[in-house]
RNA sequence: GCCCGGGUGGCGGAAUGGCAGACGCGGAGGUCUCAAAAACCUCUGUCCGAAAGGACGUGUGGGUUCGACUCCCACCCCGGGCACCA
C-alpha cells in the first residue's frame, strides 16, 4: 500500500534538505555555460499576493529548467526596500519605517522559502541596507563626474498626497501619480536631475537590439522617448515701432517645408519673452488673462487635449525668414514650454491645432501644401507668389503633397522628411537662419524627492563653494535612524543631519536632505546580485561580465517604461564608466499578466484578496505554482478560480500514486503486449519533446497539459492491459520521466518521488533534463482525414510513409468518400502528407 | 484621434493554412460503498434526429484558397499605451 500525498510535510522536509544541502548557491564557474534568471525584486509591502505567486513560479519554472538543461543558473532574490508604503505605515502605526520594512521583508522571505522558490539567498540584497545603498551614492558621485547630474529649477510634479515630486515617468497618463493615483499638481521647484536625455538617441536605437522584448514594450518606450527630426528656425523680433529689433526668437518645427504658410507665432504662457514684450503695453491685461488662464489648467485637463485654446495678440511680430513677412506674435495655452523652444511657428494650413486656432481667432491660412487630389492645386501649382490666403477647408492638410506659394520652393514635394523639408532647411542654414534638429519628448529624470525613507542624496550646500559633492572616502552618508516619521518628520527636521561643514572650504554648510527616487536603487540592483557581498565596489567587473546581461527577465508590464528605461540609461553609464561591458541589461523580456478576482485587481480596499498562504496550507506550494501556470499563457492577465487549484491538486496526486504503484510493484511481464508498449513508448517521447519545447517559449499551461495527457496514457495502459501483458521497465521510465518533467512546476513532490521513491541519491534538481528521441515519438500508423468539397467525409489509417499515390487511392477508397463523389466529376486531388486528401468535385 | 494587444463551449484555455474546442474546471450518468467522501469509468459546442446521420459554429461583413480561429480588406466591442510634442 503506498503511502498517500502529503504536500505539507514533503514540503518542509526538503526546503530544510535544500537549505542544509545548499542546493541552489551559486559560483562563478567558467567551465559552464550561464543563464541570469531574474524576476523584478519585490517592494516589501507585506503577506505575498498572488502576483508575486505568478511572477517567482515563472522564474523558478525556467531556473529549474536550464539548471537540469547544464548551464550555472543564477537566480538571486532580493528587496526594493525603501519607499513611501514604509512613511505611511510609520505615521499610521506610529513605528519606525525600517522596523516595518525589515519586518515585512522577514515574512515575504518566509512565504518565498515556503513557496520553495530556488533562490541562492546568500546574494540577498535589501536595498535599505547601508552596504547597498552607500553603492548607489558612489553612482551618484561617478555620475555627477561624468556631468550627468544636475540641479536645476523648473515646473515640475508634485504629488500633494505623497508630498514629493515625481519624476515625469512616474505621472500616468491622466495626470495621476502613479502610485496613489492623486491628481499631480505643477509647482516651480529647484530639484536634482539625471540626464538621462545624454543617452535619449542610444535608448532609441538599442531597441532594434533587443529582439528578445515584446515589441509592444519597445514601442512604448520609443513613443515615450519621441524622436522627432526637423528645423530649429530663427525669427527675428520687431520692436514696438515695428522693425527688427536685434533680438531672435527660435522655434523648432517638423515641417520646415511649410514656412512660407507660417501666418502668426506662439509663445508658450510660461515664456520669459512673455512679460518683456507686453509688460505695460495695451496688450498685457488680455495676455495676462492667457496666462492665468493656462496656470489654472490642471495637469489632466492639459493632458486630455481638450482644454480650450485661448489666445491673445501681444502686440508685436516677427520675421517670417523664408519671405520676410511680419508675423504676428501671440501667446497661446497649448504651447508647451517643456517642449522644443515653448515657441511656435504657426502654419493653419498645415496642422489641426494651428488650424482651429486661426479658425477662432479670424487669422489667415494660406495653403503651402496640397494633396496630389486636391482641386486647388489645378489653380495654385507652379504659383510661387501668395495669391490665396484662405482655404475652404474644414480641416488642415498634414500630409505629402505639392508645395504652393513657396516661392523658390514651389513644386518640390511637401511633408514629413519630404524633399522640400529639406531643401528649406539647407537654405535656412547657408542663410544662417536654421538648422537640421532633433528634438525628443523625453526629459531629464527628476531623482530628488522630499521624503525620508529613501537614500541621501551625498551633496552639500555650501554657501560659499555652492553644491559641493560628498567626498568618495566620507561615504557613505547614513540615513539616520531617530528621525520621528511617526509626526511626519523627514531629513530636513533633523538638524544633527543637515548640520554640515564644506568639504571644500571647511565653512558651515547645509546638507542636502532630499532623498533619491526609489527607480535609482531598482536601476542597477542585478549587477550587486553578481557580487553581492563586496565591501570595497558595488560589484566587481569580472563578476559582472560572467553573469550580465541578464538572459531572462521577468515582470509586470506596469515597469514598460518606468523600471526598465531607468535601468537600460544606467547599463549605458556604467558601460561608458568602464565597469561593464554589457550595454543593455536585459537580452530577453517576459512581461507576466495581471492576477485579477471576479474580473477586478485584488485589494483589501475591494475584499477580494485571495492570500497564496491559505492556498498553500490547504493545496501545497507544489500544487498553488503549478495551477497558477496552468490557468493561462503568463503574458495574459488571469482572473483567479479556487475549483481549478483542487483539479490541480487532483492531478498532482494521481502523478503521485502512479510514481509509487510503478515503483513498489513494478511488474515483470512474460508475454509482454508489443503493440501497447509502443504506444505508450510515444506517448513519453512525444510528451518529453513537448513539454521541453513549450517551456523555451512559456507554454507552462500547455506543457502541464501535455503531462497530464502522459499521464492519461500511462493511467489506461496500466487500467487495460493485463498484468503480465506490461512491459515494467516501460512503465518505471514513464515514472521516472514525469518526475522529471514535473520538476520544475512541482519541485518538492518530484524531489520526495525521485530520491525517496525511485530511490535516486541525488536531487531531482541536479538531474540532467530528460532526453527524447523523435524517431519514437513519431507513429508509424496516421489517420488521414478525407474532405469532400471542403468537408471532412471519412478517414482512412496508412502508413506514415505511405507515397502520396497510395494516400490517394486509400483516400477515394473509402466508402463514404466513394458514395460522396458518385457521379460527380473529380476535377481536382489536394494530397497534404501526413495530413489530409482533399477532393474537389461537382 | 493615433499606436499596440485581444474577442473561440457554461468557465480557464488549446490549435506550423489542414478533423475547431487538446488539457483542466464545472455538469450528467455510472462503478465501488450499508451510506457518504475519495478514487475510477462513460458522456458533455449548438440545433434537428430514437438512432444512423445531418446542419450550423471561433465578434460582424466581405475576400484569397481545394481548405481560414489562423492570411488580406472594412467594421464593431473589450483592455492597454500615447495624446495640444509643433
Amino acid at each position: 500500500m503506498s503511502t498517500p500525498y502529503d504536500p505539507h510535510s514533503v514540503e518542509e522536509k526538503w526546503q530544510a534538505v535544500w537549505d542544509a544541502e545548499g542546493l541552489y548557491s551559486v559560483t562563478e564557474d567558467a567551465s559552464k555555460p550561464k543563464k541570469y534568471i531574474l524576476e523584478m525584486f519585490p517592494y516589501p509591502s507585506g503577506d505575498i499576493h498572488m502576483g508575486h505567486v505568478r511572477n517567482y513560479s515563472i522564474g523558478d519554472v525556467v531556473a529549474r529548467y536550464y539548471t537540469m538543461r547544464g548551464f550555472n543558473v543564477l537566480h538571486p532574490i532580493g528587496w526594493d526596500a525603501f519607499g513611501l508604503p514604509a512613511e505611511n505605515a510609520a505615521i499610521k502605526n506610529a513605528t519606525h519605517p525600517a522596523k516595518w520594512t525589515y519586518a515585512n521583508i522577514d515574512t515575504q522571505a518566509a512565504s518565498f522559502r515556503r513557496m520553495g522558490f530556488s533562490y541562492d539567498w546568500d546574494r540577498a540584497v535589501k536595498s535599505c541596507d547601508v552596504d547597498y545603498y552607500r553603492w548607489g551614492q558612489w553612482i551618484f558621485l561617478k555620475f555627477w563626474e561624468r556631468g550627468l547630474v544636475e540641479r536645476k529649477k523648473s515646473p515640475v510634479n508634485w504629488c500633494p498626497s505623497c508630498k514629493t515630486v515625481l519624476a515625469n515617468e512616474q505621472v500616468l497618463g491622466d495626470g495621476v501619480c502613479w502610485r496613489c493615483k492623486s491628481v499631480v499638481e505643477k509647482h516651480d521647484l529647484e530639484q536634482w536631475y539625471f540626464k538621462i536625455t545624454e543617452y535619449a538617441q542610444e535608448l532609441l536605437d538599442d531597441l532594434d537590439t533587443l529582439t528578445g522584448w515584446p515589441e509592444r514594450v519597445k514601442t512604448m518606450q520609443a513613443n515615450w522617448i519621441g524622436r522627432s527630426e526637423g528645423a530649429e528656425v530663427e525669427f527675428d523680433l520687431c520692436g514696438v515701432d515695428g522693425e527688427p529689433c536685434g533680438e531672435t526668437i527660435t522655434v523648432f518645427t517638423t515641417r520646415p517645408d511649410t514656412l512660407f504658410g507660417c501666418s502668426f507665432f506662439l509663445l508658450a504662457p510660461e515664456h520669459p519673452l512673455v512679460r518683456e514684450l507686453t509688460d505695460g503695453t495695451e496688450h498685457a491685461e488680455a495676455v495676462q488673462a492667457v496666462v492665468a488662464a493656462a496656470a489654472r489648467e490642471t495637469a489632466v485637463e492639459r493632458a486630455s487635449g481638450e482644454a480650450e485654446k485661448l489666445g491673445a495678440f501681444t502686440g508685436r511680430y516677427v520675421i517670417n525668414p523664408v519671405n520676410g513677412e511680419k508675423v504676428p506674435v501671440w501667446v497661446s495655452n497649448y504651447v508647451l514650454m517643456e517642449y522644443g523652444t515653448g515657441a511656435v511657428m504657426a502654419v493653419p494650413s498645415g496642422d489641426e491645432r494651428d488650424f482651429e486656432f486661426a479658425r477662432k481667432y479670424g487669422l489667415p491660412v494660406p495653403p503651402v501644401v496640397l494633396a496630389d487630389d486636391d482641386p486647388l492645386l489645378a489653380e495654385l501649382r507652379d504659383v510661387k507668389d501668395r495669391v490665396m490666403t484662405d482655404v475652404v477647408w474644414d480641416e488642415a492638410f498634414a500630409g505629402d503633397g505639392v508645395m504652393v506659394q513657396s516661392g523658390a520652393f514651389t513644386g518640390l514635394r511637401g511633408g514629413k522628411g519630404s524633399e522640400g523639408m529639406h531643401a528649406v532647411t539647407e537654405w535656412l542654414a547657408s542663410e544662417g537662419k536654421g538648422r537640421f534638429s532633433i528634438n525628443f519628448r523625453l526629459r531629464d529624470w527628476l531623482i530628488s524627492r522630499q521624503r525620508y525613507w529613501g537614500n541621501p542624496i551625498p551633496a552639500i550646500h555650501c554657501p560659499t563653494c555652492g553644491l559641493v559633492p560628498v567626498p568618495e572616502d566620507q561615504l557613505p552618508v547614513v540615513l539616520p535612524m531617530d528621525v520621528d516619521v511617526a509626526k511626519g518628520e523627514t531629513l530636513a527636521d533633523h538638524p544633527e543631519f543637515y548640520e554640515t561643514t564644506c568639504p571644500t572650504c571647511g565653512g558651515a554648510a547645509r546638507r542636502e536632505t532630499d532623498t533619491m527616487d526609489t527607480f535609482t536603487c531598482s536601476s542597477w540592483y542585478y549587477f550587486r546580485y553578481t557580487d553581492a557581498r563586496n565591501g570595497t565596489a558595488p560589484f566587481a567587473r569580472e563578476n559582472a561580465d560572467y553573469w550580465m546581461p541578464v538572459d531572462q527577465y521577468i515582470g509586470g508590464i506596469e515597469h514598460a517604461i518606468l523600471h526598465l528605461l531607468y535601468s537600460r540609461f544606467f547599463t549605458k553609464v556604467l558601460a561608458d564608466m568602464g565597469l561593464t561591458g554589457a550595454r543593455e541589461p536585459f537580452t530577453n523580456l517576459l512581461t507576466q499578466g495581471m492576477v485579477k478576482k471576479d474580473g477586478e485587481t485584488m485589494s483589501k480596499s475591494k475584499g477580494n484578496v485571495v492570500a497564496p498562504e491559505d492556498m498553500i496550507a490547504r493545496y501545497g506550494a507544489d500544487a498553488l505554482r503549478a495551477f497558477i501556470l496552468f490557468m493561462a499563457p503568463p503574458d495574459k492577465d488571469l482572473d483567479w478560480n479556487q475549483d481549478g487549484l483542487e483539479g490541480m491538486y487532483r492531478f498532482l496526486n494521481r502523478v503521485w500514486r502512479y510514481v509509487t504503484d510503478v515503483a513498489e510493484v513494478a511488474p515483470s511481464g512474460s508475454a509482454i503486449d508489443e503493440a501497447a508498449a509502443k504506444g505508450l513508448r510515444r506517448e513519453r517521447h512525444r510528451v518529453a519533446g513537448k513539454v521541453t519545447a513549450d517551456i523555451e517559449r512559456f507554454g507552462f499551461n500547455t506543457a502541464l497539459s501535455a503531462m497530464m495527457e502522459l499521464l492519461n496514457a500511462a493511467g489506461d495502459y496500466r487500467r487495460t492491459v493485463a498484468d503480465d501483458a506490461r512491459d515494467g521497465a516501460l512503465e518505471r521510465e514513464v515514472a521516472e520521466t514525469l518526475t522529471l518533467l514535473i520538476a520544475p512546476y512541482a519541485p518538492h513532490m518530484a524531489e520526495e518521488l525521485w530520491r525517496e521513491v525511485l530511490g535516486h541519491s541525488r536531487s531531482v534538481h541536479r538531474e540532467p533534463w530528460v532526453s527524447f528521441d523523435e524517431a519514437l515519438a513519431a507513429a508509424d500508423e496516421i489517420e488521414i482525414v478525407v474532405q469532400v468539397n471542403g468537408k471532412v467525409r471519412g478517414k482512412v489509417t496508412v502508413a506514415a510513409d505511405a507515397d502520396e499515390e497510395t494516400v490517394r487511392a486509400a483516400a477515394l477508397a473509402v466508402p463514404k468518400v466513394a458514395e460522396q463523389i458518385e457521379g460527380l466529376n473529380v476535377r481536382k486531388v489536394v494530397v497534404v502528407p501526413g495530413k489530409l486528401v482533399s477532393v474537389v468535385a461537382n
